[in-house]
This record gives C-alpha cells, sequence and structure tokens, in this order.
DNA sequence: ATATTTGTTATATATCTAATATAACAAATT
DNA sequence: AATTTGTTATATTAGATATATAACAAATAT
C-alpha cells in the first residue's frame, strides 16, 4: 500500500488515511469500481487499529467518495455517483480561504500561491492550464 | 471587532479566532503595526474565555504573525519581520494539497477550482491574475 | 503616586476526540 | 464448513478543547 502514516502528526491518523486514499484516486492509482483492502488488513499493514481505518472509511462514504457494502467490502464510487453539489463546493472554497489568507499575510505572492497550485496537480497528476 | 464565532462547527474557537484575524489582516483591515484588543477584552467580546484568545494570539505569534510584548499588548508584526521561509511555503503547500485533491475526486474541474481560488482573492481584497 | 490593565502562570474541572484493545455477531465469501 | 467481512459493544488511555478562578508582577493610565 501507498499509504504512508506520521504518527507524531498534528493531523489525525485516520485523516492522514482519508487524504492519502483520496490522493491516491486523484492520481488514478485506484479507480471506480475498485475494492480498498479489509478495515483489517489495512489497519494491519499500517500498524494501526482496526477501528481507525474504519472511521476513515466512513469519513470517505460521508464525502460520497467510497460505498461500503457491511459484510462484503468498501468500493470507490463512479463519477457518476460523485454529485459535486453546491455545498461541497462552498465547502472546498471555504477550506481555501484560510491557506490562501495564511500565505499572503505571510509574505506570499498571488504568483507564487498559483505556482504552488500548479505543483499539487501536477502531484496529482492533473494537466494544469498552460503546461 | 469583525470576528464571528461559530460555536457549534468542527473548527475549535481559538482556530476561528485565529483565522479571522489572519483574514483581517490579509484584506488590509488591520496593519502591521496596530494592536490587538487585550485578550480579556476580545474574550468578553466573543464571549469566551480569556485563555481561548490567548491560545490564538500564541498561534498567531508562533506562525511570526504577531509579536506579543508580555504586560502590554499583542501587535501585528510587519511584513519585513516576516521571513516566508521554503518551510512555511512547503507547508502552505501541503495544506492546499488535500483540499485540491478532494475537489477533484468529487469531480470538480481544474477550471472551477480556479475560479474558486479567484474568489478567494477577491473576498481578501486581492488583485488575482487578470481581473 | 495610585489604580487599572496587561500578559503570564497555576490549578481545577468538564467534555470531547483520538486511538487502542478485546470480543462477539451475523452475513458474505472462499 | 471455514474464513473473512463490516458491525456493534464495552472499556481504557491520552490528549485537546474550553471554561472557571485566582494571583502575580510589569506596563499603562489617571
Amino acid at each position: 500500500m501507498f499509504i504512508q502514516i506520521e504518527p507524531q502528526s498534528d493531523v489525525p491518523i485516520y485523516e492522514q488515511v482519508t487524504r492519502q486514499i483520496i490522493e491516491g484516486i486523484a492520481r488514478g492509482e485506484m479507480k471506480p469500481g475498485d475494492t480498498l483492502p479489509s478495515v483489517r488488513a489495512l489497519a494491519a499493514d499500517l500498524g494501526v487499529n482496526m477501528h481507525t481505518v474504519n472511521k476513515s472509511y466512513h469519513e470517505l462514504e460521508a464525502k460520497g467518495i467510497i460505498v461500503i457494502r457491511p459484510k462484503s467490502g468498501a468500493i470507490i464510487s463512479s463519477t457518476e455517483e460523485r454529485a459535486l453539489t453546491p455545498d461541497q463546493l462552498r465547502q472546498i472554497e471555504k477550506n481555501l480561504k484560510p491557506v490562501v489568507a495564511e500565505g499572503m499575510v505571510l509574505g506570499a505572492t498571488v504568483e507564487q500561491i498559483e505556482h504552488m497550485m500548479k505543483k499539487v496537480f501536477a502531484d496529482l497528476q492533473i494537466p494544469a492550464e498552460g503546461v
């Protein structure tokens, strides 16, 4: 598995798992229809508790990114199943805001921030504007 | 004061205070050299405990955004005092990444995300590219 | 000079989150 | 038939969040 846990991060373990699975999907390393490892298997792999992975999976399900089939497994939902509601768009914007604001106050220029966005897109293997 | 607390947010109160002060500085509502209200005054204003505001101020100081002069007050540091170290730039990129990744996986296009960035810049009253 | 305000420090308490540990259940899969 | 699955339950530990109250000593205001 591609997931790497930083035990002393201020980001909770279940949140690290959630983020890295999302990034894996964004990169295309995992596609819709693919099954995630069982909570027990991934937990053993990462050296964490089963419930920690379970919490992450349910967070992913709440976001509409996976579907959990009880007693069976977790499947990455198709892009058609993912609505992208106005609420979700608003939430993304709400999440971007404090990061950008902090960057600006610390002295970053608009160009620097946009350059970082391009790096993030590139890291997610998404064709960025004018690349 | 311009700060509005959402008591039932999943974002801790001290973090809400920190973010809104940063946004206030980004918008130019507060300038370098300005003093923040005393922790007691702001706490009373917001209806929260003194220590909650104090924690926020120390977070701002750790980020290099304000300087706390004991027994005196908290002053917004000058842009010259703010280094913008490679570490800070890396941190900003690290903060942007999960937000962008989630947006993409939920089905947002690069254009939609860049449009949201422009809205954020506009909200922070920063002239965005080609506006 | 005196009184007030300031951030600091200390102690205490309550609540919530995060994480682990263990166990059992019943359905799905092998 | 045996194993694996997500689920549910209970319990414990540790840390974060937030409040409450109090006192201290330096800075500021009157």
